[in-house]
DNA sequence: TAAATTGTAACATTGTAAGCTACAAAATGG
DNA sequence: CCATTTTGTAGCTTACAATGTTACAATTTA
């Protein structure tokens, strides 16, 4: 669920611009453990989302203004996970159905992300943080 | 991941009009287990998608036309399943951000949702088959 | 130098999906 | 009526992926 926690992580840190969080503080926030906060944090910071500082008074920030986040640069930074999902295990037989499983799951995954993009690249960060949190 | 699993079984009834399939078969098409499949199969009867009978000669077939089954109903068969995940563990402070959350979650999903409805409904099982399995 | 923090590795725990076993109930055919 | 096939479902086990835990070197601050 790394998007999940991804999101939340951002939304933490454009909720206090410009305050630098330590991977604890943001731990406590998210309900994890502040290790696996860091490894979500080392995605968004190989995304160039968030700017991270070892130290006294370190931590992450983002990397740029929250409106120029959005969630699609999220989505992104974990690899755009799929909205559907098939199964990988390689049936024994020849039968023809399964051999073409996965071209039917990517079709629709494409299909569905083709439409959902837009969704994604037009809500950004700072929007979440004024509709839904500041409110 | 009991959608793309159901999928798969519908698309191997699909592939084979008119005849009964045994949990069994399924299963050896799927790569799955028997029982996961007639569990699977326990959603898509409940849906009215498909229909059984025990005994010899027994198994599950379409309970009508593969045109007029669509990706959609086999979506919400399994209760709709989102497709953007949050996570559950309810944080211990007051903290606005987590508040928020789930509401965020729900608005990306129902977001999305909204714009791979027409993909779902507008694909139907006999075009997938048509499309993908017999090409 | 001492303290705070990241980044990361290695291992443990856990939650959930799937598998397995078992069996009553239903259907079929002799 | 009996033997067989198959579903539906319960209860238990197994396997796996995600998360947690521990640990520590490297970096930054003061």
């Amino acid at each position: 669920m790394s998007f999940g926690t991804g999101l939340h992580v951002m939304l933490a840190l454009a909720y206090n611009p410009g305050v630098r969080m330590p991977s604890a503080t943001l731990a406590e926030s998210v309900g994890a453990n502040p290790v696996t906060v860091r490894r979500v944090i080392a995605d968004l910071a190989a995304a160039g989302l968030v700017d991270t500082q070892t130290g006294p008074g370190g931590g992450a920030t983002l990397a740029r203004s929250a409106r120029r986040i959005t969630v699609a640069n999220i989505h992104e930074a974990f690899g755009e996970p799929a909205f559907i999902e098939g199964h990988h295990k390689d049936p024994v037989g020849k039968c023809e159905v399964s051999v073409c499983m996965p071209r039917v799951i990517d079709r629709l995954n494409h299909a569905v992300a083709k439409k959902a993009a837009p969704v994604l690249r037009g809500t950004t960060l700072q929007a979440l943080v004024d509709e839904e949190i500041r409110s």
